[in-house]
DNA sequence: GCCCAGGAGCATA
DNA sequence: TATGCTCATGGG
């Protein structure tokens, strides 16, 4: 059966023009972050290497995908604890982290060690699901594979295709809805299109580079946090303002 | 104290 | 198919 992403072609506002805006506004973000390797030639202090085109390791691969469920519905700064965690813990044994490494402690461990990103019974058991996959992969994963595991759902799997091995898949989060929704009115909250409705839409506007997929999604993240905020967003500051049908009453009421 | 954070799975109707 | 609930820590 084939899709209906009709109504979200039809919108006016091309994703693409608000890549180029965020592009200009923030500059490259340098995504994903890698821990293991902060502060070497090419990474700041927390992993970023904006500007830089990153040859992965078998370690780097794994650290991301780790992120990548250790971040759901979670701030990064959390998830920077326990991947901080989880390195000196296997440094301390002289390990590298690596799947064996996770398959080879408790679970019950292994939640302790993450306790800082939140839901850690869960996501201890999401980790050792994935680093059981990880064991016996030969090559890139299949998209539909990793979204039989137990807890990698599609953004998950998404980003750790993207930015794990560089597959153009492009990433929709909650930023992502929430900003498109301000800025097209797009309906949210039950009614928000689906994420492959969403996923068409982005991918029908950009070209298939995997860099212009990353760095726009890491913008998309950044502006979310910055500017377009649940809360309290600051519309004045905001550089999409021109092309935002979004009216931020709290505003309006002063 | 409140709200929010780089989701996903499951029960119920 | 759709809605509602659960999981949980840490920062503003």
């Amino acid at each position: 059966m084939e899709q209906d992403n009709s109504n979200l072609l039809n919108i006016r506002l091309r994703p693409f023009d608000v890549f180029r805006t965020l592009l200009e506004t923030y500059g490259p973000q340098g995504w994903w972050p890698i821990l293991r390797r902060a502060g070497e030639p090419g990474f700041n202090e927390e992993g970023y290497h904006p500007g830089q085109k990153i040859r992965l390791t078998e370690i780097d691969r794994f650290e991301i995908a780790l992120g990548a469920v250790l971040t759901q519905n979670t701030s990064w700064s959390n998830v920077r604890m326990s991947l901080g965690r989880l390195m000196s813990f296997f440094d301390k044994k002289n390990m590298p982290l690596l799947p064996e490494a996770i398959l080879g402690m408790e679970e019950a461990e292994l939640a302790n060690l993450i306790r800082s990103s939140g839901y850690y019974r869960q996501k201890a058991r999401k980790l050792r699901i994935l680093s059981g996959f990880f064991t016996n992969l030969k090559a890139v994963p299949e998209r539909a594979k990793l979204l039989k595991l137990w807890g990698i759902g599609p953004e998950t799997a998404d980003s750790i295709l993207l930015y794990a091995w560089d597959q153009p898949f492009f990433v929709i989060d909650a930023y992502t809805v929430r900003i498109f929704s301000r800025l097209t009115g797009i309906s949210t909250g039950s009614r928000t299109p689906s994420y492959e409705d969403l996923q068409y839409y982005f991918s029908k506007s950009l070209k298939k580079y995997t860099v212009e997929y990353g760095e726009f999604h890491a913008l998309l993240v950044r502006h979310g946090k910055e500017s377009c905020r649940a809360g309290d967003p600051k519309c004045e500051e905001c550089s999409l303002k021109k092309i935002c049908n979004y009216v931020d009453k709290s505003n309006l009421l002063r």
